[in-house]
DNA sequence: TTGATAAGCAACTTTTTAGTTGCATATTCA
DNA sequence: TGAATATGCAACTAAAAAGTTGCTTATCAA
């Protein structure tokens, strides 16, 4: 028998959740949406942010898992990887019915008193 | 006509994903996702943290809609709240679907070539 | 081959977050 | 009432994140 209670939300997937957790890397990631690969200037425009301060997000992003980057002459290409976030959508679904289970557990403990 | 792509994920969510985005808070949702109401003293037992420290990511979790805070006599109870994991689940499936089809209508244009 | 463009790297400043200690206040209960 | 328990609040430190500037390197195109 296990000692430990499922877990909720796995605490591995927190560094997911920073990445997302900014609303520059929202933004961001909502101009990659399109599938398309976009360079680092490209991105940067209308951020109001330096293109060094973009990168950086960019950064995040990628070491989160949810873009990619490819070097294409002298341009750095960044695509979506809707991997991790079909991953999170998964977790969260997960929660939500254990939640519900607990919720009716709860309910039919209390009906039986 | 609309200037805007629809978002992928909108922006104002950002402070709920940053909430969830800490080791030591994904784990204290854990411990609440019972249902039941928890004091402070409770929650930080295991954490290896002081009470303090403990009350401030549950004030975190508190801000970000995802817990519950109510005086009891002379403790602090916190209880899961989740509404606010719905609502990104819920964007979460959204993003998913847009994805999937914009891929679906990449892939029908390239093939149309 | 030279000027313009895209980007990388490193150092630095500023801001935010995490976590602590110390002390005051409210409650409970013997 | 008085000790023990549970918490709140404020100040402080340390560490991480956000964002910048400055400079170098690589690539493209005339």
């Amino acid at each position: 028998m296990s000692l430990h209670s499922p877990e909720f939300i796995p605490v591995e997937t927190a560094p997911v959740f920073a990445a997302l957790g900014d609303k520059v890397r929202l933004s961001l990631l909502s101009r990659l949406q399109d599938g398309q690969p976009h360079s680092v200037v490209q991105l940067t425009e209308g951020t109001g942010l330096t293109r060094q301060g973009v990168r950086k997000h960019l950064g995040v992003l990628e070491g989160a898992g949810l873009v990619n980057r490819e070097r294409v002459g002298r341009e750095s290409l960044f695509t979506y990887q809707p991997a991790g976030i079909e991953d999170l959508r998964a977790h969260l679904e997960r929660a939500s019915m254990q939640w519900d289970d607990a919720v009716a557990r709860l309910k039919h403990f209390v009906e039986k008193e």
